[in-house]
RNA sequence: GGUAGUGUGUCUGAGUGGCCGAAAGAGCACGCCUCGAAAGCGUGUGCACGGUAAUACGUGUCUAGGGUUCGAAUCCCUACACUACCGCCA
């Protein structure tokens, strides 16, 4: 939720955002306009409701024969002040509703859509498979060489877009998720394996409301909870109503979650292999900010993740997310995108957003300033670590015979092994791929 | 799942219809004392919103939402949480 304190003084900087998001910045004239109204109709209750109180206060200091002539007054006021009451709410309820409906006011990310996004770097470089001599496999093909995916058993199980890791296809995800926590303890973050399943106020307090019904698993009733997308929810709902001490630094948490999407808005896109599922493992990084160090945080999380993607040696490039692809939470983000050559296109890795005071505003999260004084938290998310890294890591370390090169810095996450050879048999052990490192 | 109890400020904890935004203590801040600190003494100390040049002032807030009443921390209902016991279960 947006600050109202920036839509009253300064209604022209959420119109711009806005804007910049391809959004209709008529919604924030009317919200102006709602919001006199529903102020004025405060006042108007609240002085009414003062009265009440000053001549209640009467009847218990009244002489018992004047006490009935007070208490009919008093009767008459307190109707009055049910209707002001019943008004003032009615258009605080509409402004709030219709307040909840813009996005975060952007912040520095460039304007447009998808396709308007800025390339900040490029990390790395591509292979030139013609060079080598041999026409790239995909993730799915080399994935069920190594017998590290199985998507047939995954769908006649759970349906199209379930897969299941198998043999090493499992360790590897185990040695990713490793490999980021232990990143992360460096780093000062504190890991928490967070619940899944949440509350629907601390769902749409992240940011994830009914709107993206299509995207979102929920209970059925009389349940009420939703699964989550990723960990970022339970940790931005981990200190709903509390105030923080940032005096010493950002308060960051490393969630390690597994994640669900339903993906319905997206028929038809990434539908071969595990690049788009329903359910897969995140380790999330969360930050607790106060407002001047939000940025700079934001920074610390690319560089974490650029870090992290290194440590796999992925050829990859940052870009700074167009505002119309934010999510409704973030004023800022940038994602790294690993190439993927068998598609000849980029493939979102990690995504980074500064929310801002969005989330936690409606969390109830602040800190104290110097002076003493609460505001309200800025928080900051960013991935570490996701089942989808293994596609990027196959297609770029296949070789010719369909073995997989290990990069160093992973190999002591995964026994050892330096490459990973294609089996015939389904191998739940490491035996079927025994090239360990110093033998 | 059932029964019972509990839910008060940063924390502990008093408060059973008007004198309660709330005793007391702790914590915290400031001052005195001290070379400095601790102890001691004194003063102050919630939040949100409206309002103001700033004060003043007003409204709300004793888990949340309803209700009763002229008036609710206090009475009633519902939800949620915690605790205990029972049941069930990995």
């Amino acid at each position: 939720m947006i600050d109202v304190k920036i839509l009253r003084e300064s209604p022209e900087s959420i119109r711009e955002s806005q804007i910049a998001r391809g959004e209709d910045p008529k919604a924030v004239d009317e919200l102006v306009k709602l919001e006199a109204v529903q102020r004025d109709l405060l006042q108007k209750y609240e002085e009414l409701r003062a009265e009440q109180n000053a001549v209640s206060k009467k009847v218990g200091q009244a002489e018992a024969s004047e006490r009935q002539a007070i208490i009919e007054t008093t009767k008459r006021l307190a109707s009055e002040v049910q209707q002001a009451k019943e008004a003032s709410d009615k258009a605080r309820d509409e402004f709030t509703s219709k307040l909840s409906l813009i996005q975060n006011v952007i912040l520095g990310a460039p304007s447009g859509g998808e396709e308007d996004y800025n390339v900040l770097e490029t990390v790395g470089n591509k292979r030139d498979f013609k060079a080598e001599g041999f026409e790239p496999k995909d993730h799915l093909e080399l994935g069920e060489g190594i017998k590290a995916i199985d998507v047939e058993r995954g769908a006649k199980i759970s349906g199209t877009r379930f897969y299941f890791l198998t043999g090493i296809g499992a360790r590897f995800e185990l040695a990713l998720i490793n490999m980021g926590v232990e990143y992360a303890l460096e780093n000062g973050f504190t890991p928490m394996v967070t619940p899944t399943l949440v509350r629907p106020e601390i769902m749409s307090g992240a940011g994830f409301t009914d709107r993206h019904d299509d995207e979102i698993y929920r209970m059925r009733e009389p349940d009420e909870q939703y699964l989550t997308g990723t960990s970022e929810v339970a940790l931005a709902g981990y200190h709903k109503d509390e105030i923080l001490d940032l005096s010493r630094g950002t308060k960051r948490y490393a969630g390690i979650s597994t994640c669900y999407r339903r993906e319905a808005g997206s028929h038809g896109k990434d539908v071969r292999g595990i690049i788009r599922v329903h359910q897969f493992n995140k380790v999330e990084m969360f930050s607790y900010a106060t407002e001047s160090q939000a940025e700079a945080e934001h920074q610390a999380f690319l560089g974490f993740e650029k870090a992290m993607i290194n440590k796999l040696e992925l050829p990859f490039r940052v870009i700074d997310t167009a505002a119309g692809d934010l999510g409704s939470s973030a004023a800022r983000k940038f994602d790294c995108e690993a190439w993927l050559p068998t598609q000849n296109r980029y493939l979102e890795l990690t995504s980074t957003s500064n929310c801002t005071t969005f989330q936690a505003r409606r969390m109830n999260t602040r800190y104290r300033d110097q002076n003493g004084k609460t505001k309200t938290a800025n928080t900051i998310n960013g991935t570490l670590a996701t089942t989808r890294w293994l596609v990027a890591f196959l297609e770029n370390h296949q070789q010719k015979d369909g073995s997989i090169y290990v990069p160093k810095a992973f190999r002591k996450f995964l026994g050892g092994l330096e490459v990973i050879e294609p089996v015939k048999d389904f191998c739940a052990n490491a035996k079927g791929h025994a090239k360990v490192e110093g033998k």
